[in-house]
DNA sequence: GTGATAGTGGATATGTATATCCAGAATCAC
DNA sequence: GTGATTCTGGATATACATATCCACTATCAC
């Protein structure tokens, strides 16, 4: 019930810059000071973000990274679904490797399926914007 | 939304020993090949349930594994905790790390609580008699 | 164009979960 | 007690996530 280290640095770099709207780009290295980040880890992080359309990357001089959108236009699994891609998968509770054949074997599928779309859910619903953190 | 490959093989364990209710102990071994698990990763998986109280170990001949009591009196947080114990843990998204102090910060707090409460009540709730599978 | 700046990507180290191998201890059948 | 059987536990191997290092490319300021 919690996301890797790679998904955690994600939501906390997206949440920083939804919580600071300024002008310019930031850098990465200024984000990874701000939010504890070994640097050359969350730069990692960011371009898989950018690659994925969540963050804007500017090169060069005066470069760094903006979010894509507004933040209330970025949903949670956006964010998270590069880094989860693998471990959130389909979620029968004895065989997550294949797709959960509903039908009886196990009589508290339902309930558990109730805990997947909940878990869905938050991630479909929740913004960047939902989540700002100033710290 | 997953569980871990350890905890997984756990689940399916106990399921497979609740809906097998036979006199004598089942085989480590025997457990392995009908659930298509490595035995020998199986067999310390099996030895961390039995030293947390939720399978019962007979060594020597006739030894084997079973169930420590009645499936519906083993809730699936007993099976699960032993391995998701560092994972699982208290639920603030932005820092799961440290206890989540709820006031302010993240504005999403309380839903992503609610699907964590959703999560912890699942296993608190479902015994391994509700899971049992014959496959 | 030149030089400084900042993201990109490859190679590499470290840690943890997963998986395998094998010797030892406990138990039962005889 | 002897021998076969089965769990136990340590040592080791593999895979992947995490983390670091560094050369390269793109961009801006001048």
């Amino acid at each position: 019930m919690n996301f890797s280290a790679s998904t955690t640095h994600a939501l906390r770099a997206t949440a920083w810059l939804a919580a600071h709207p300024g002008e310019d780009a930031v850098l990465g290295r200024d984000l990874a000071r701000k939010l504890k980040i070994p640097p050359d880890y969350l730069s990692k992080v960011l371009a898989t973000l950018a690659r994925s359309g969540v963050l804007h990357a500017v090169r060069g001089a005066k470069g760094g990274y903006r979010l894509a959108r507004a933040p209330e236009r970025i949903k949670l699994v956006e964010v998270v679904s590069p880094f989860e891609g693998k471990r959130a998968r389909s979620g029968c509770l004895l065989h997550p490797d294949r797709p959960c054949r509903d039908s009886g074997a196990c009589s508290a599928h339902r309930s558990w399926g109730g805990v997947n779309q909940a878990y869905r859910d938050f991630l479909d619903r929740t913004t960047v914007a939902d989540i700002q953190d100033h710290a």
